[in-house]
RNA sequence: GCCGUUGUAGCUCAGUGGUAGAGCACUUCCUUGGUAAGGAAGAGGUCGUGAGUUCAAUUCUCAUCAACGGCUCCA
């Protein structure tokens, strides 16, 4: 007998050999039933692989990521077996389980797939799930396995193989495909009872665009029909908040085929916006003792030979104009521009730290697959700074910088997002990175005191920092789940070398200071994008294009709308009468849809008791006021930024 | 840049080898209406662009541009 303990704390006893299904039944039929697979000693196991020692004991089902990613997992081997099916003699690479469903690379030769393919090989795996084929385990011997895959022409495998230790090896067979594995898998296929494939798309063998690119199909599935609905339904709601449809909507921005790919047209109501983040940048720069400064969108080639940007950035930049005999690129970044004007006169320790802002305009060529909506553009503007300081005033800076950031977050209601130390990737000093090894490491450590001191939680990650130091990234995800840096805060200890920057010390030394480069609030292209999605467009009072619409109820009261009007113009709130000849009902309906907070209503009963009836978007009537205390609570709201009434 | 998909009116979309249609929006008229769509009439598109096949192309083929889903990239 073995002992088995149970994350309660009980110990059961069982026969050597028995399996974690045979388990989950002694306990009852019901458990039995959800079982996906099981924990054994924290390791991942199979429902039915023996066991033959004592162990703790977890068992996983479809609400345990442990479970829903076996699940996965085994959904891509259903598909690879609908695949070889369709597609004899394919190539398969890898195909793990991803947050959502999963995925499979394949190499299909010389063939072709298209989305018409997915129709009938989600058809296949239907069929193949139900015959309940079980995942069986077995384990081999390294050279066994290469013998198989040698055999059967698989490079893609061999190539998994090298990185495997013999003794290590399973294979998993399920119908009539066998894979190499490292499993564990569902009990059997018939688990999966809804499956969609998602969409086909071409992906780099091993991430890398120099190799070959494979064809990888995405897909997910689940153990009822009604999640699959659930989650179709989930994905069609997640899009009407996507900040292209409701930039349009909103008639936030346009772009435009003449004008180029990636370059925004800001339309007046983004345009408020724009203007008015930028108030809001100023304000707080100004309290943070910034000075302001303008410089121009693009410099001579040797500004960034100097910088050292354009050896790693050259690609991502918009060619050169050549006039005079000079290259001129237009800017990817403000900081050179920025570290001129900090040389422009001579600098002391009694003038740092030296901090400077701009809205800086960037023009970046991205990749054309790139661009994406207000997220990656061409040509953006950056709510920048460099601030320049010694290395005993940095750790105080940099709080600031994070500070900074803490309370834009709280004004825009931000609570879902990552903050990420991004560190260099020792094997790329030199290539992406500055090779200053011991620099990297001191900064990288100061940075990390600083958020650990400001109890900020972060995750590190290897190889995201910039070229010239580590930074601090604030990680958020579009309305579809993409990934975007939000704003960034840098320390920048290879620039001050370049540019021969310093200032004179107490003892009249000349010394290197350090750079922070920050951007909370980011582009405004990317702010405004992801702030569309966070608001789902019901932006606040302060940030709404149009603040207030005037509904009179009939003609009649036009005078009095008017009247209202002027009265709240000269107090600055940006509002408009609908005049149209339109019923109310009309006039509300197409309020709500252009979502402005506040609708005022304005009929008989408002015009003989100088009062106004007040709908708010999406809460509807709210009652009435006086204008005068109107104007009080509005006035009061949009200056206090309130992001909710 | 690479793989896949799409491109018809301002918007959302239908449709066809014989030079186009709906709903909403827009304009005009009627209606003066109390918290999410009153009625009628009208105007609006050389079907992304270029070439080819054909008696004939918006429809088929190719190229190109752009957008979308991914990959790679992201100072």
């Amino acid at each position: 007998m073995i002992n088995i303990s149970f994350p309660d704390g009980a110990v059961r006893q069982y026969a050597v050999g028995i399996s974690a299904m045979d388990i989950a039944k002694s306990i009852s039929e019901g458990l039995a039933k959800k079982v996906i697979v099981a924990g054994v000693n924290n390791q991942i196991w199979d429902t039915n692989r023996p066991i033959t020692a004592d162990c703790s004991l977890k068992l996983f089902t479809w609400n345990d990521a442990e479970g829903k990613n076996t699940f996965w997992h085994s959904s891509a081997h259903l598909m690879a077996e609908a695949i070889e099916a369709k597609f004899p003699g394919v190539k398969f690479w890898v195909g793990p389980p991803l947050d959502n469903g999963f995925y499979y690379d394949i190499d299909l030769g010389d063939r072709k797939i298209t989305e018409d393919d997915l129709t009938d090989l989600e058809k296949k795996m239907n069929e193949l799930a139900k015959q309940n084929n079980v995942f069986i385990r077995a384990e081999k011997a390294k050279d066994e396995a290469i013998a198989y895959f040698t055999e059967k022409g698989d490079e893609y495998k061999l190539d998994l193989l090298q990185n495997l230790e013999d003794g290590n090896i399973t294979f998993y067979t399920q119908g009539n495909f066998t894979d190499l594995c490292r499993g564990p898998h569902i009990p059997h296929t018939g688990y999966i009872k809804a499956i969609k494939l998602l969409n086909i798309a071409g992906a780099y063998w091993k991430g890398d665009e120099k190799n070959k690119q494979l064809t990888r199909i995405y897909g997910i599935t689940f153990p009822t029909q009604k999640e699959l609905d659930e989650y179709l339904h989930m994905l069609e709601e997640a899009k009407k908040r996507d900040h292209r449809k409701l930039g349009k909507e909103l008639s936030i921005y346009t772009m435009n085929d003449e004008v180029g790919p990636g370059l925004i047209l800001w339309l007046p109501n983004g345009t408020i916006i724009i203007e008015e983040l930028e108030k809001l940048a100023k304000e707080t720069e100004e309290a943070a003792g910034y000075k302001r400064v303008v410089t121009p969108h693009l410099a001579k080639e040797n500004l960034y030979l100097t910088s050292g940007h354009l050896p790693y950035y050259a690609d991502s930049m918009f060619a050169p104009m050549e006039m005079d005999g000079e290259k001129y690129y237009l800017r990817a970044m403000n900081c050179p521009h920025h570290h001129k004007i900090f040389d422009a006169e001579p600098k002391s320790y009694r003038d740092m730290p030296y901090r400077i802002a701009e809205y800086g305009t960037c023009y970046r060529y991205e990749q054309s697959g790139e661009l994406f909506g207000l997220m990656r553009v061409r040509c953006l503007h950056m709510n920048d700074a460099h601030i320049y300081c010694t290395k005993e005033q940095f750790a105080q800076e940099f709080k600031a910088v994070n500070d900074m950031y803490l309370k834009y977050f709280k004004i825009f209601g931000i609570d879902k997002y990552v903050m990420r130390l991004s560190l260099h990737d020792p094997e790329k000093l030199g290539q992406k990175y500055i090779n200053e090894p011991e620099l990297w490491l001191e900064t990288e450590e100061l940075v990390r005191n600083v958020l650990k001191e400001s109890n900020i939680p972060f995750v590190e990650v290897k190889g995201e920092g910039a070229f010239y130091g580590p930074k601090i990234d604030v990680q958020i995800w579009s309305a579809i789940g993409r990934e975007f840096t939000l704003a960034t805060n840098q320390v920048d200890f290879a620039q001050p070398r370049r540019f021969k920057l310093s200032y004179t010390n107490q003892n009249n030394e000349p010394e290197i200071p350090l750079i922070i480069h920050r951007a909370p609030l980011g582009t405004h292209e990317r702010f405004i994008g992801f702030l569309l999605e966070h608001y789902a467009g019901k932006f606040p009072t302060w940030l709404a294009p149009l603040q207030v619409k005037i509904l009179p109820i009939s003609d009649k009261f036009l005078t009095y709308a008017n009247d209202v009007k002027n009265t709240l113009v000269k107090a600055g709130v940006r509002v408009e009468v609908d005049e149209r000849q339109e019923k109310i009902g009309k006039k509300i309906r197409e309020a709500e849809i252009s979502k402005v907070p506040y609708m005022l209503i304005i009929g008989e009963k408002e015009m003989t008791e100088n009062k106004i009836s007040i709908r708010r978007h999406s809460k509807g009537d709210v009652g009435q006021l006086s204008v005068d205390e109107f104007v009080l609570n509005i006035v009061a709201e949009i200056s206090n930024r309130k992001s909710e009434e």
